[in-house]
DNA sequence: CCGGCGAAGATTGTTTACAATATAGTTTTT
DNA sequence: AAAAACTATATTGTAAACAATCTTCGCCGG
């Protein structure tokens, strides 16, 4: 891989997960139909919120098919996925860079989210079934251990599969969808909360209450759970940024507009 | 620009602070860029809107083509566009079809617009300016004469063009971007309100009103006339997907809860 | 010294050809 | 005659080549 252009090096056609013929219909939701250019997002996502790249870092299309040995087709195809999403911001004839959110931003999309999360367990029904009170615990419990672990990949994916799981209660499909497109608009800023460990730890409890309030049945409590939960990430975020860029402010003029 | 070495280089790639380049940003609303397969989708929205592609209707790739005289690439992109909107679904290797939504699934969806229509309204600074509510005014007269002239097509943009307007008097970009991708979801069934002229009317007397609450400041008002204006829609929908498929019981009832 | 000018390199955007897959219709077998 | 297997065709998915665009950097004249 010297030089990358004078002749396009050959497509290796190997590690392609192909979607398997048997069951297209979705037989059940853990196995979704996942095109290449999905699991390509996805770990682009995962980079992304582990701080692997920074905000406005590029992402050049041919590196990215060598790093996932495919073609451009499927990279491009995910990159756009991922404009739409929000994560990335595309120029054209320019490339992709990650985005990266003003505080306003932030303020904004947080609001939207706590009105959502706050109808979804408005609308939740109880008593949550005992089954579903185990498997939230399950997932707390790895939640926990990652922490302690200080292992931050499984802390992301076992936060986030709480909370799917938490607002996949609540029946509205659409409901659902929604709040997961607004946690997806903020992974960029993530890493930032995660660099605080007591703002894991306070997510942890925060968790612990928020099963506590489920098993009583206490929807009040829960609500106003959810709605703190949200607060410190979002204050990280606004903190680092302001931190970055607050003592210039000709360039948070620039950058903010 | 970085070289690309000889040795791989790491994932991080050089970027320094980039000087912005001059206001390439949208150098205003109004010319946005605009690219070929966007406009091949709105072509397409516009035909489900208006009832001229219906309900589970194939869409083939090269017949798209012909029709918009370009190549496949850009088709493509507009099906995963509308697919990932909701207004169409997209089957692995056998193409796309215009989605078919289920009255459970168009109550989900109208839910949580009036969510989140509502938060917008709660949110809107009051008084309101002069100048906005001239707009207003204006988009509102040229619905109510499309509605006289029997012109659905126009029907279709000025109401749309009002929503825009109204909803983005909140000042929260992602909220705006939430409504409408919501208002989106639900084009495919837009055409079955259509039919019904007492509807229309209804819609225009709603705007009405809407425009009165608002010179006057009355939030409650305004609250409850959203609420009110949502419901129609919908209401015909259920009705005539229970006159599509209503002699069929078991099936009825199946998917309507 | 330095500021425009232009060629070369790097990156994205477009087009075409080819391969994989599903559906329908036909033939073959029992 | 019914069911299974096969072939033909239509359609989508993949890959590579080609073209356009932007950036960088060296060159030359002032």
């Amino acid at each position: 891989m010297a030089v990358r252009s004078a002749k396009r090096e050959p497509v290796t056609r190997n590690l392609r997960t192909r979607t398997p013929r048997t069951a297209r219909e979705e037989p059940t939701v853990s196995v979704r139909k996942q095109s290449v250019s999905d699991v390509i997002a996805r770990s682009l996502e995962e980079d992304i919120v582990l701080g692997r790249r920074h905000p406005r870092e590029h992402l050049v299309e041919q590196d990215l098919c060598e790093r996932f040995n495919t073609h451009r087709g499927d990279v491009r195809l995910a990159l756009f996925e991922l404009e739409k999403k929000g994560i990335i911001r595309r120029i054209p004839n320019r490339g992709a860079i990650v985005r990266d959110l003003t505080p306003k931003e932030v303020r904004e999309i947080y609001a939207v989210r706590e009105e959502l999360e706050v109808m979804a367990l408005r609308i939740l029904p109880f008593p949550v079934a005992k089954s579903d009170l185990d498997k939230l615990a399950e997932l707390q419990r790895k939640h926990s251990a990652a922490i302690d672990a200080g292992d931050l990949l499984t802390v992301f994916y076992s936060n986030l599969h709480f909370h799917q799981m938490l607002f996949g209660l609540c029946s509205n499909r659409c409901l659902i969808e929604a709040i997961e497109l607004l946690a997806q608009k903020t992974y960029g800023i993530r890493s930032y909360a995660n660099a605080f460990p007591e703002a894991l730890d306070q997510a942890r409890r925060d968790h612990i209450e928020m099963l506590e309030a489920l098993r009583t049945s206490r929807r009040d409590d829960l609500i106003a759970l959810a709605r703190r939960h949200l607060k410190p990430s979002q204050e990280a975020y606004i903190r680092a940024y302001e931190r970055r860029f607050g003592d210039s402010k000709q360039v948070a003029a620039i950058l903010a507009k």
